[in-house]
DNA sequence: TACTTGAGTGTCCGGTGGACACTGGGTGTA
DNA sequence: TACACCCAGTGTCCACCGGACACTCAAGTA
């Protein structure tokens, strides 16, 4: 059938254009490159090797030719997502202010591709930008006086926080976040969740951001409690 | 095919036995009953209609007259399992225990359910016992002086903390969770990571929990600084 | 010119959630 | 008592998913 097409197509026009152009056109880059397309505007569901292969004319099986797996292109996905790690060493202000600007490099990414959070859960492979994020913030620590473990559940902390909050503005993560329908449930059931009825009733207004800034403020300041406790109290 | 089956068990044995005791078996509890089996046992995954009714011995169609949709299944499952709520106004010294009781309770029953921080991820309908709990958390924070958006936020972080480092637990949301990976690939690049080869190299031992003691934490510290703040401090 | 290579194809499989028409026993009503 | 309706559970169908596998056929090489 598609050999009927091609013949159509030699006979009736566009004879100039090369016999076969198709041939090498697919790479690895290509692949991830239309599912993120795909990923980006119908999100992550929507990421099937059926509608990848579409995207880019071609079979399904086409695909497999260049990555093993559908988790595979997922993974690739990701580490063309991510970019490339940033350098917070030249962020002056010490550990705090570098962590903030990760964490708006971070979000900046996150918020291009509302699909990583969704993508990056789960057991997975892991690429090197992915690991090189990391990297850079635990960089960020080194001299802080935390030793490794705790730099690393430190970021570990943080970056859950990002994918919390991130994922949550797009998929509602948590029952309040489904605005209308808790508002209207705690209308009805005003009486049984007293104390959430007061606090809808007692939030100071402000847009809403799931959390993020409060729960990147109270991390933080966490965080400085035990740093400033073991540079001058005990140093264990 | 099954009707033969019938006669066959009628002619030869336990005819004794009602003549139809299927009929009306089928509530929405046993359903749900049946998927926390499957999901406990095999997780979420291998939750589908077809296995679910096979292990009532019943066709995948038959829990449609009782559940409207696959979303709603997970909802009830969801529902079911996380139990009810804790009263923790009986757990003394004011709301950072009974946070921290709060955190164990959740905890315990997301150990008991592996498949809950997968199942509670996504837009969906959220029951009532769910929304108690954060009723219960939220009550916790009563007297704290914090503003209704903020008790709420603070919960937001404490159970997407518990969330994070749950899931970790059994699916790796995180790059370092993949223990062997992470540590092989800092072996053979640790040149490219040097902050994480580092701070792998200086952990101070102890078994890994995914970092849930310390980012509770720092979490706790961080709302007792603000807690303070408004207490003693300007009061807003 | 003959042979090998390998990108892309077509077809199949088992599984998924779900639509829809059907069966057949239980029960309320005439 | 007879009948009709109700409705829990069935069987079959569909579109879609990820993936196995054998195939075609153009391009490069010997």
């Amino acid at each position: 059938m598609a050999s009927e097409d091609r013949g159509v197509d030699l006979l009736w026009g566009s004879r100039d254009k090369p016999a076969r152009p198709a041939r090498l056109a697919l790479t690895v880059d290509r692949i991830a490159a239309a599912a993120i397309e795909v990923a980006d505007a119908e999100g992550m569901a929507a990421v099937s090797m059926q509608q990848v292969a579409a995207r880019l004319d071609v079979t399904k099986m086409a695909l497999y030719r260049h990555v093993a797996s559908k988790a595979e292109l997922v993974a690739v996905m990701i580490e063309s997502a991510v970019g490339e790690p940033p350098d917070l060493r030249s962020t002056p202000g010490g550990w705090r202010p570098r962590l903030v600007r990760w964490c708006d490099l971070m979000r900046e990414t996150w918020q291009r591709h509302p699909w990583l959070p969704a993508a990056t859960t789960g057991e997975r492979m892991t690429g090197p930008r992915e690991v090189g994020w990391t990297e850079s913030a635990v960089a960020a620590l080194a001299d802080t006086g935390l030793d490794g473990g705790e730099r690393m559940d430190a970021v570990f902390l943080l970056s859950g926080h990002i994918r919390n909050t991130q994922s949550a503005v797009t998929a509602g993560t948590q029952p309040w976040t489904a605005e209308k329908q808790l508002r209207t449930v705690l209308h009805d059931h005003h009486h049984r969740f007293p104390a959430l009825h007061e606090a809808a009733q007692s939030t100071n207004g402000g847009p809403r951001d799931n959390g993020w800034q409060f729960g990147l403020d109270r991390i933080l300041d966490g965080l400085t409690v035990l740093i400033e406790e073991r540079r001058s109290g005990s140093p264990r």
